[in-house]
DNA sequence: TTGACATATTCCGATATGGGAATATACTTC
DNA sequence: GAAGTATATTCCCATATCGGAATATGTCAA
C-alpha cells in the first residue's frame, strides 16, 4: 500500500501548503476567481486548478459557473473536523505546561490506585 | 516535484490515520511503551516503529530510554500549529451558518462601497 | 556466553504525488 | 465562424510513501 490519497481526507487535503495558502485566500467568505487565486498565490494556472480540485473533491471548497469564469468559495465547515480533533490536546498548551505534568501525574495517581 | 516528506510539516505528519492514533493513545499524557502501542493499535511492531519515528521527526512525540524499552511521549503542544490554523475559521461553523453569509454580505458590501 | 525479548532499520514493490508542458474544453466577442 | 480568454485535463517524471518480510541492534536474565 502507497501514501493514501490526497482527496481520502480533509487532513490529507490540508498537508500540502499550496492547498493550504488556497484555502487561506478564500477565508473571508467571499467567492473567488481562479485567476484571482492564481495571481494572489503566483502559481501556475494548471497547478492552482489541480490543487482547487483536491479541495473540491474533499468537499472545503465549492464551485459556481459564473459565465466563463469559475466562482471558488470556501466551505469552512469541512475544517472543523480538524479543528475538534486538536482541540482534544488543547491542556497541552493552554493551561501552562505544568498544568500537562499535573494532568499526567493524576491520571497515574488514580491508575496505580485501581492496581492497588 | 513529489509530494512533500511527511516528516516536512506536523500537518503532513497527521495526515495518516494511524499516526493519528498513535497521537490519540498518547493523549492522556501518559507515556507507552512500543508495544503498549502495538497491541493497542493491533498494528505491526515494524510499522508502529516506523510511524513513532515520523512523529518523533516533527516532534510531536518524544522517546527516553528505560531498560530494553522505550518510552514515547506525546508533545501535543505541537499540534497547536494546526489547532491554531483551523481556529482561523471558527466563524464558518461556531455562529450558525447564516452568520457566515452575513459576514460574506457585509465584506461584499464594504467592497463595493470602496469602489464607488 | 547464550537465549529471550524489545525495538529499529533495511529492502522491497505497488502506488500516488506535484509540477511542467501541452492540449482540450467552454464561453465571449467580433 | 474565428480569435481570445478562462479553466480543466492529460501526459510525463522524479520522488516519497506504506506495509511486509527479514534482519540488525540493544538489553536483560540465567
Amino acid at each position: 500500500m502507497a501514501r493514501a490519497a490526497t482527496t481520502t481526507d480533509v487532513f490529507n487535503a490540508i498537508a500540502e501548503p499550496r492547498r493550504r495558502e488556497l484555502v487561506t485566500a478564500l477565508a473571508d467568505g467571499q467567492p473567488r476567481t481562479v485567476n484571482e487565486l492564481v495571481e494572489r498565490l503566483g502559481l501556475a494556472q494548471p497547478t492552482v486548478s489541480k490543487h482547487l480540485g483536491v479541495l473540491r473533491k474533499v468537499g472545503i471548497v465549492s464551485v459556481s459557473k459564473d459565465g466563463q469564469h469559475r466562482l471558488y468559495r470556501l466551505n469552512g465547515g469541512e475544517l472543523k473536523a480538524v479543528y475538534d480533533w486538536t482541540k482534544t490536546f488543547e491542556n497541552f498548551w493552554s493551561h501552562q505546561l505544568s498544568r500537562v505534568k499535573e494532568r499526567a501525574e493524576r491520571l497515574a495517581k488514580e491508575q496505580s490506585t485501581k492496581k492497588s
